[in-house]
DNA sequence: CATTTCGTGGGAAAAAGTGGGAATTAAGTC
DNA sequence: GACTTAATTCCCACTTTTTCCCACGAAATG
């Protein structure tokens, strides 16, 4: 399980190094074997332990691919996969579609979020943070009403 | 369960002290693990004992997670949950994200709030007491009879 | 007033982050 | 197919950050 954000960097030759506390997760449960692939609704890019991706891409596969919906999914996501391993220094290489993809520069962030971490250009992650918590969007204003959550 | 309002210090290697009273509360319930994560309408940090924790993170992926609202939600407060563990002087040290996040400087408040304590730049607080205190926000002019309460 | 506890600072060792050389592999060109 | 060039991988070295530990002064306690 992913969680806590930190900050990481691309160095002169790509490549990116994940900050410890990640690292032991993934070395422990995937033998640094992991997977990169897109976001969807988001300009980042989305890390995962190879046998929680295994999990999402059977899922993908068993969506009724008829829908035009879910076959772009398919298309967008599994043809984004791209498998990636750890380097001994806990770093790896990211392709260069991925990078252009999240227009990654030199600094990152990284966010944990459950089953998968999320890869960001710094500045794009302060944008969207601050469409997210501006009062025009309206999206928190209401939350606990709206989700009977109280945190 | 926290209450009470104590202030405290960031120390020039970016170390928070805990007051006596929150940290025998904290050592107790869960030997030092505490997870801090952002508050998503104010901008102050929230720190659960880590067990607190845990019921909300699983309060937070049982919500409905197709809602737009429920998403952002998770992604904020799941996205920037960080564990961490409180020394043998009673401290920690708070990751840079974070204390950007809360412009946190030397100066800080630490607020109990039942299960969890909130902590704010102490220019922050003061800045929302004045608010929330003068007669222009309406907030607190009709408290008694909105909530039938006698204090 | 002596003693304990608490808050605060800092030295030093360890760990993590960062950069780059050199060897190896892959790709493109003649 | 041989050669040139670029890209990738492996490994070493340096810098910064984090952690662990000790110590001092202020405040509280008896």
């Amino acid at each position: 399980m992913f969680r806590g954000i930190h900050s990481a960097t691309l160095d002169g030759k790509s490549r990116m190094a994940l900050p410890t506390r990640f690292r032991e997760s993934l070395s422990l449960g995937c033998d640094g074997k992991v997977v990169v692939t897109i976001d969807t609704r988001e300009k980042c890019l989305l890390l995962y332990p190879l046998p929680e991706w295994e999990v999402v891409q059977r899922k993908l596969e068993a969506l009724p691919n008829i829908g035009v919906q879910a076959r772009l999914l398919q298309r967008l996501l599994i043809g984004h996969a791209t498998d990636m391993e750890i380097d001994s220094q806990g770093r790896f290489l990211l392709p260069a579609m991925l990078r252009k993809f999240a227009e990654l520069k030199k600094k990152l962030v990284l966010v944990g979020q459950g089953n998968k971490i999320e890869v960001w250009a710094a500045d794009q992650w302060q944008g969207r943070m601050d469409d997210w918590l501006s009062g025009d969007s309206d999206l928190l204003v209401d939350g606990d009403e709206f989700t009977g959550l109280t945190v």
